[in-house]
DNA sequence: CGAAGTCCTGTTAGCGTTACCGCATGGGGG
DNA sequence: CCCCCATGCGGTAACGCTAACAGGACTTCG
């Protein structure tokens, strides 16, 4: 094929290739009558070709919790467009579960598709283990995954949403801001429970059980029923807007106002959160830069430049209405 | 690589490969030894190899519209699993805007990739152009995109969805039932709006004009609030879940209760719907099955069976709490 | 007991590209 | 005026795998 071009332009299959590959050695006038011919032909180099020969593939890896979800999908979203800008194309492994014996197995089969770089979005504490353990020579760059391994690691910061969400509430007032968690899988959710502690703790706060939910509407739903019967309870802070939408339908069908008497914080500031009812006060991740620093690192890494780093993202928060003034 | 496990094996190379590829066609005591020396050095195959010298990838092409959404987010993720299970991997290209262009390109840099088949899930009136002058070679399978392609298509059948929904307001008593839909650019949006205006000029109700938003909470809540105004309004059919919660605001903000004053349907049956107040009746979307049907017809085309399909997945009214009888 | 399979394994060549070295050509310095 | 070097291009050999054919040992049947 690159000979069919090479015969056009009346040069060597070497002239062609130098042409696509460093196009400054060969002249101008050569490299017109070669482009001239792989415009003619509409040729198109075999990658396969071309990463045998020099063992560079310019496709990424990213594996993914389910990319169902709206902050792995956000964040595949925007690796993937900043890897096109770099004409790096991606492939992907959503696992449903991240266990070691998944993501080794997803790495093996990205290491033998010769991917230059690998991303994995891991906000599992299942996924620390198989982190820590990795044996591959390839790039990898982790995010939202915890603290302590041994590769770059781009994230949200938890624990300053958190913190944030529960200063919030207790700057309005609020003795004490009861917490409504995601699963204690999920590295996330823990951060958000520690950030959440220690401002309560630091600013001598009684610091409520937590609850622990499953990220879903049904979850908050369930959970919130029980906050609601608990007349003390006039601030909840929940680990995403999903539960959020369930702990406000609960508040209200116990009678109980959001937020005349009960405020409510969510997390990620899904698009829809704006027109919960009443609209959710929330803290939102930019997983745009999440997914857009995480490529950037890899770049680095598959480069040799740099690497241990923890990367943190700064959630903000966006207070809509579903928090008010304390009534205590 | 490969000739390292043939020798440890102590057989040649050709006998490696065929263990790997045609385990049958090797002694039994062969293959053992084989096995043993893979697992010893812990071989992978190299799939550019593999690939330059069978012409085939085992990757897939998936070019998707924004993968951000609901709807495209799970096809892809069933797609992706389908794919999975049959040992092909997933390589995506989600494009923001769904032109014949950007397929184009699309379709080129998979084709350099020699991907084995592509899937283009394409629900935007934009594509069709793209899809009908389709130059490759390479099988493709389109979802959710319109008729009179050449390529076989995978899709929810819209209309009968929106006639589902439609009938489903008629037969509680209301007079006829209006009707917010997606943007015209968008052929699921069209769709439910014929399946709408079908059932209601079958039936010889009055079709009253159609609202166009843009699939956002926000537009649904701005569009929502004019048809609040208009109290003749006590049934309003909505393209999809997420408009549907902006219509929701909107007839409350009004004073105007669901569903004792206004019925209202969605489309979709978003995970959140069931906890939006009042939980939504809505119109559910099987993607899991569009995305592991779209698989299996593109294995069809690879195989060189069959082509012309148009399958059609059959969407399932979910009534809950927001559509009542009518009080007319 | 020999010819004709049958089964298994090995040999050779080639997939399309790039790395590496080598060979012209031409211009400038000694 | 000759030699040396820079510049530009071409030839050849990989990269790691499999297709296609080839050949040897062992059956099987007349």
């Amino acid at each position: 094929m690159l000979e069919d071009v090479a015969a056009l332009a009346g040069v060597s299959a070497m002239t062609v290739s130098r042409t696509l590959n460093a196009p400054e050695r060969v002249q101008a006038k050569t490299r017109e009558r070669v482009l001239a011919a792989v415009r003619e032909l509409d040729y198109r180099p075999n990658t396969a070709a071309r990463q045998l020969a020099t063992g560079r593939s310019g496709v990424l890896g990213v594996v993914s919790i389910d990319t169902t979800l709206y902050g792995p999908a956000s964040t595949l979203y925007s690796i993937e467009r900043a890897a096109r800008l770099n004409d790096y194309s991606v492939s992907i492994a959503s696992l449903s579960m991240l266990t070691r014996r998944s993501i080794e197995e997803s790495l093996r089969q990205f290491q033998s598709q010769s991917v230059d770089g690998v991303i994995i979005v891991a906000p599992h504490e299942s996924a620390a283990d198989g982190l820590r353990h990795l044996s591959s020579k390839i790039p990898v760059v982790a995010v939202d995954a915890g603290a302590g391994l041994s590769v770059p690691v781009v994230t949200v910061d938890q624990r300053a949403g958190a913190a944030r969400a529960t200063r919030h509430l207790l700057s309005l007032g609020h003795e004490t801001v009861w917490h409504l968690a995601g699963p204690a899988s999920w590295i996330d959710a823990n951060g958000r429970v520690e950030g959440w502690r220690e401002v309560l703790e630091a600013g001598g706060h009684r610091v409520p059980e937590v609850s622990r939910g499953d990220w879903s509407s049904r979850s908050g739903y369930q959970l919130g029923r029980r906050l609601a019967q608990d007349p003390e309870v006039t601030a909840v802070f929940v680990g995403n807007d999903q539960m959020a939408l369930g702990v406000l339908r609960a508040l209200r069908e116990a009678g109980r106002r959001v937020p005349e008497d009960v405020s409510v914080v969510g997390f990620d500031d899904v698009p829809e959160s704006a027109y919960f009812w009443p609209p959710l006060t929330t803290v939102r991740q930019d997983f745009e830069e999440v997914g857009s620093h995480a490529f950037h690192v890899l770049l680095d890494q598959m480069a040799g430049r740099s690497s241990q780093v923890r990367r943190l993202v700064e959630p903000e928060l966006i207070v809509r209405e579903s928090t008010g003034p304390s009534r205590g």
